[in-house]
DNA sequence: CAATCCGTAACCTTATGGGTTACGCTCGGC
DNA sequence: GCCGAGCGTAACCCATAAGGTTACGGATTG
């Protein structure tokens, strides 16, 4: 079975996107009844790892998201999607601060 | 006759992404005519980094796709999303190699 | 009480983005 | 032929961050 991830459109976001831990946490471990500690030891990570990545302390790394499309039968893609759009949220938070001159018009 | 058969999936893409890098340079500043320490100035950051992620030895950073949206007058979201697509690719290279249990079926 | 589960601190290693400085190469104009 | 601009990049520094191991304290449960 393939689970589908729907995120929200840039358009659309004018909050902040939720940290992909809360995602894994609520749609993936809870449905499953899986221990954190079982889900690191599935994902041939260390509980440390899991538990920054559920708690927001850590992103997802390429590796992570290939590691999370195997164990929960998902694409690597959405999973890296989403770090990029919670990533990209808080980069837009400091747009104002940049010193940057336009080059194209 | 023979007939090609093109199967590709998100999880499998059959071509290597080009680095980001290639995009800034092939569209962005040899259209305008800019040279790399022009852009470098532009963008605010030093030509040494600018260089780098045009060669390919370095990512394209949230806060650097921000930059590229100013100077450039694009959405910061298609550079890393680009970024994105090229790390996802060289993980995926990897995926045999991980070792990972299947958590949901 | 004892066993789990969990968050997380402490500590270490490796990797990476970004800055500065400096070197050598190439190329075009004078 | 000389000189400056442009460029790649090495060397070195700093900060951040992912990942590992070990260990602790708190909460929950049999």
């Amino acid at each position: 079975m393939r689970t589908t991830i729907r995120v929200e459109s840039a358009r659309m976001r004018m909050h902040n996107p939720p940290h992909p831990g809360t995602i894994i946490k609520t749609l993936c471990l809870e449905p499953l009844g899986v221990t954190v500690t079982q889900a690191a030891q599935a994902l041939g990570v260390s509980r440390k790892t899991l538990s920054a990545i559920l708690n927001g302390r850590a992103s997802i790394s390429p590796e992570m998201a290939v590691r999370l499309s195997i164990a929960f039968d998902t694409s690597a893609e959405s999973w890296l999607n989403q770090q990029t759009q919670y990533d990209l949220w808080h980069a837009e938070q400091g747009r104002k601060q940049l010193r940057v001159a336009k080059l194209a018009v």
